[in-house]
This record gives C-alpha cells, sequence and structure tokens, in this order.
DNA sequence: GTACAGGCAGTAT
DNA sequence: ATACTGCCTGTA
C-alpha cells in the first residue's frame, strides 16, 4: 500500500459524483432531460440533481427534502473508511481510483423490492420499461418543472392492484411474485425496521420465504435497502470478475449458470474476504465488469 | 424463425 | 441434495 494512501482516499471521497452513481445500475428510474439534469423516482418523492460545474451539484426534491442525497447516497457513511476496508488487493484499489465518485445507494425498500423482482432473467431496459409502466400505472402523476412524472406506487397499492393491469406493464410471469411481495410487505409478514435490525442472514432467511425472492434478488434488496452492507449479490458479471481474478477463493470449477450451492459459497467467500462493506466492492467489481465490457444500458 | 437476457420455482433424478 | 426445465416479453 503506497504511503500517502490514506491522504489519497480523502481526495477521493471529496470526487463524489452522484450522476456516475445512478447510473451504475443499483437504481432504475432515472431520466436525464434538458440542461443537463437528472429527475429520479423513490417513493413518493420526485428527485432531481442539476450539474452546476464540474463537481458540483444541486440537488432538490418534490416534495421538498432537503437531506435526501445525503441518506440515498449514503453521505453519512465515512467513505474513506470504507475505502480503505475494501482495499485488499491491487485490482480493488485500481478501480476505486478509477471511479472514486461512485456511491452505493439506499433505496426505499418496497420500490427496492419491486425494482429487482422485476429484475429477474431480463436486462436493465426491460426492467426500466417495467418500472416505468408500473409508476404510470398505478403511482401519482407530479408535475415538476413542467415535466410530469410519476410516483412509485406503494405495497398496498400494488396489493390492491388488477392482475390484468399489472399483466399490461409487461411484467410477464412476474406478476405473481409482486403480487406476492406486496402482499407480504401489506400485510405485515415483512418489516423493514425488524429486518434492518436483524442480522444479515435472519434478514435474508425471512426474504427467501417470499414466492419470487430468490438468493440474488434477495442480497440486492438486503444491501441496497435494508442496511447489510455486507451483502454480496452474485450475478453473472461478478461471478465472472471473482473467476478471472479470484480464482482461488473458490475450490471447484464453474459455468456461466451458477447452482445453489456455487452461489453460497462464492458469495460466502467474498463476504469473508472483503469483510463488513463487501457490498460496495461488490458494486465497484459490478461497475467496472460494465464499463471494461461496454454496456450502455 | 431462433437465441438470448443481471433468476426463480417446480419437478425429476 | 443436485440437475433440469419452463417461463413473459422485447430485441438482435
Amino acid at each position: 500500500m503506497p504511503r500517502n494512501w490514506l491522504a489519497d482516499l480523502q481526495s477521493l471521497y471529496s470526487s463524489f459524483d452522484p450522476i456516475t452513481s445512478i447510473n451504475s445500475g443499483q437504481v432504475f428510474l432515472w431520466e436525464k432531460h434538458r440542461d443537463s439534469s437528472w429527475y429520479g423516482v423513490s417513493g413518493d418523492h420526485i428527485l432531481k440533481i442539476k450539474q452546476a460545474g464540474c463537481e458540483l451539484f444541486e440537488f432538490s426534491s418534490f416534495p421538498e427534502d432537503k437531506a435526501w442525497h445525503r441518506r440515498m447516497f449514503r453521505l453519512d457513511d465515512d467513505a474513506r473508511t470504507i475505502f480503505g476496508e475494501i482495499s485488499r488487493d491491487s485490482l480493488v484499489r485500481r478501480i476505486v481510483r478509477l471511479y472514486p465518485g461512485l456511491r452505493l445507494m439506499r433505496q426505499e425498500p418496497h420500490q427496492c423490492i419491486f425494482s429487482f423482482v422485476c429484475a429477474s432473467n431480463t436486462n436493465i431496459p426491460m426492467i426500466r420499461r417495467m418500472l416505468h409502466n408500473l409508476t404510470r400505472k398505478f403511482g401519482r402523476p407530479v408535475k415538476v418543472d413542467g415535466l410530469e412524472f410519476f410516483t412509485f406506487p406503494s405495497a398496498n397499492d400494488i396489493d390492491r392492484a388488477d392482475i390484468d393491469e399489472l399483466r399490461s406493464c409487461g411484467l410477464g410471469y412476474r406478476v405473481r411474485a409482486i403480487k406476492s411481495a406486496a402482499h407480504a410487505i401489506a400485510s405485515g409478514q415483512l418489516d423493514f425496521d425488524v429486518l434492518k435490525a436483524a442480522s444479515y442472514e435472519e434478514a435474508k432467511k425471512e426474504l427467501l420465504q417470499i414466492y419470487g425472492i430468490g438468493n440474488k434478488i434477495a442480497d440486492c434488496i438486503l444491501l441496497f435497502s435494508l442496511e447489510k452492507l455486507d451483502a454480496f449479490p452474485m450475478d453473472v458479471w461478478i461471478a465472472r470478475a471473482l473467476l478471472e481474478n479470484y480464482s482461488w477463493l473458490h475450490q471447484e470449477e464453474f459455468g456461466d449458470k451458477l447452482t445453489l450451492h456455487q452461489y453460497e459459497e462464492l458469495s460466502n467467500s467474498a463476504r469473508r474476504y472483503f469483510g463488513k462493506y463487501a457490498g460496495y466492492a461488490q458494486q465497484y467489481l459490478y461497475y467496472h465488469m460494465r464499463q471494461t465490457a461496454g454496456k450502455k444500458w
């Protein structure tokens, strides 16, 4: 580790870039409009980020919430400590320097659950389309800067929603999974405060009870909305990254598709290796894989 | 036409 | 326990 690494970290921390973060594949409902402003949907709020200069951003929200960006981009976390914790090798050190503005985001739990249930066996443009349709059909219209947006529907909204109307959002066979998740939340079976206070293992066990939530989706929900920064969601991109750069982390060979056992082994090895902020390392590796693969979303 | 996309659950071995 | 298969839908 270079001697000036800690001083380096301080400068990395100050280069926080919300635009990179919202475009790193963890959130789906953000759009760019005229004059370089980005608008996003988070629960009942429409959020806005305007780039006012190099590394200078203005954050606003409708209705007003002056602190939303602190919460959403986890600016209450100590990025310096986190970067230090996950920098276990030259690869992570390199990509933290490469994308110093990238942050893990804190999402509304219900929106996060519906988003990642929609994400099963499809691609990001399709996920965006499904969620966009859901907001238009079941959300509430909000005018911001002369543009029309729709809030994200509540679990109750989805729980009460008509099956055919849900189907018309392009969800396909995911309708059943969306419905079961909505009912679990609306009925109180899933209690976000309880899940946040619980350990990673306990909270994951609860999520896995829900029809339509498996290993990967559960880990995304835990990491992005339930404060489990040690969760390490394992998808084909991350598996590839681990296979190429951390072959010593796993014993057995595996192909493109992971078996249940392989998922557990890989994810848990990565969690042990990267430590309590493993999920942050995952986001960096994921973003780097997508960047180098030239994916546009 | 056919393969494929950031999984999951149900069924068969 | 582990492997195999179908699944909505849109795009290449």
